[in-house]
DNA sequence: TCCATATAGTCAAGATACTTGACGATTTTC
DNA sequence: GAAAATCGTCAAGTATCTTGACTATATGGA
């Protein structure tokens, strides 16, 4: 088709936030993929992105919303698909009446432990695609950034 | 509360994916916010990805959704928004009696212009915060990781 | 002790951003 | 020309969020 080859290919955006973008999303398509593969049917990126705050011996449902970015409602709803999913479970907090602790069932964990294995995989790739030392720049460069929620959640105590 | 304090602080997720994922959601909520702020109100994350596929001087929908990662329908819907808003607007191509040829109108050209200027200061921040070393060798780092459409759409030409 | 207030979680309704499936209009291919 | 591919649209449904209203429990004085 010389039609195609004749339009201009105009050059896409080349600023941090499109190539994080980019970045971000693909490595996300790539480990989703993957886990699916691994059998893991249920995952997805929204559920993935709760899951990265639900650490492996759990959390108070109130301490995971505080984390997350996004409303307690939100935080619900997933919940509620993951628990449906036997992903998770959820059980009273005998500290606290109204509170829930929200923890990994076996089938949870050994998603868990999948995953591990899966991003080293990538990251092995990524390694072999840039070699070792940008990959190393990278990951440090995106540390020190430290933004995300843990850096927004530190404001509560306005040191600044 | 020292019942808050007793709590183990569990580390976060540490790995490329994490990092790559909390800074791009971070760039973008900072973008977002400040073209709204800017006036732009009907700015979105999702009405921000299909824009960066549609090059200044406009594009053919058809080849809009080759490059963007998402169903034809899907970008026809944000499509409609965006020209409901009075951003883009859609003309039949002359060239093929089936095909629209997406373009901007004058107040989505104000908007892109808003839109680099934001992006120069939020650069501009990152700079400041990482230093011009280390936001170098995160550009170059991703640019070298290559992912995203652009890359997935160039196995067409096999060129490798 | 009792009451005001704050916190934890849930229920309901709605918006946004997608998906798949089906379809008509046009172009390309043979 | 007629079959097949392409382009855009319409319709319906799902996933992932939102805000608002509500119940139950805990906390912290008077």
């Amino acid at each position: 088709m010389v039609k195609e080859l004749d339009e201009k290919t105009e050059a896409l955006p080349d600023h941090i936030g499109w190539r994080l973008w980019q970045a971000s999303r693909a490595w996300q398509a790539e480990f989703a993929a993957a886990m699916r593969a691994a059998g893991h049917g249920w995952f997805t990126e929204a559920r993935a992105g709760l899951l990265g705050h639900i650490a492996r011996d759990g959390i108070r449902q109130a301490a995971l919303i505080d984390r997350s970015a996004i409303s307690k409602q939100a935080v619900q709803q997933l919940l509620d698909g993951l628990e449906a999913e036997g992903v998770v479970q959820r059980l009273p907090d005998p500290q606290d009446g109204r509170g829930k602790l929200v923890g990994y069932t076996r089938k949870g964990l050994a998603a868990l432990r999948d995953g591990d294995s899966i991003k080293l995989q990538i990251e092995r790739r990524y390694v072999e695609r840039i070699g070792q030392q940008r990959f190393a720049a990278l990951m440090d460069a995106l540390r020190i950034l430290d933004v995300g929620p843990a850096a927004a959640a530190d404001k509560d105590t306005e040191v600044q």
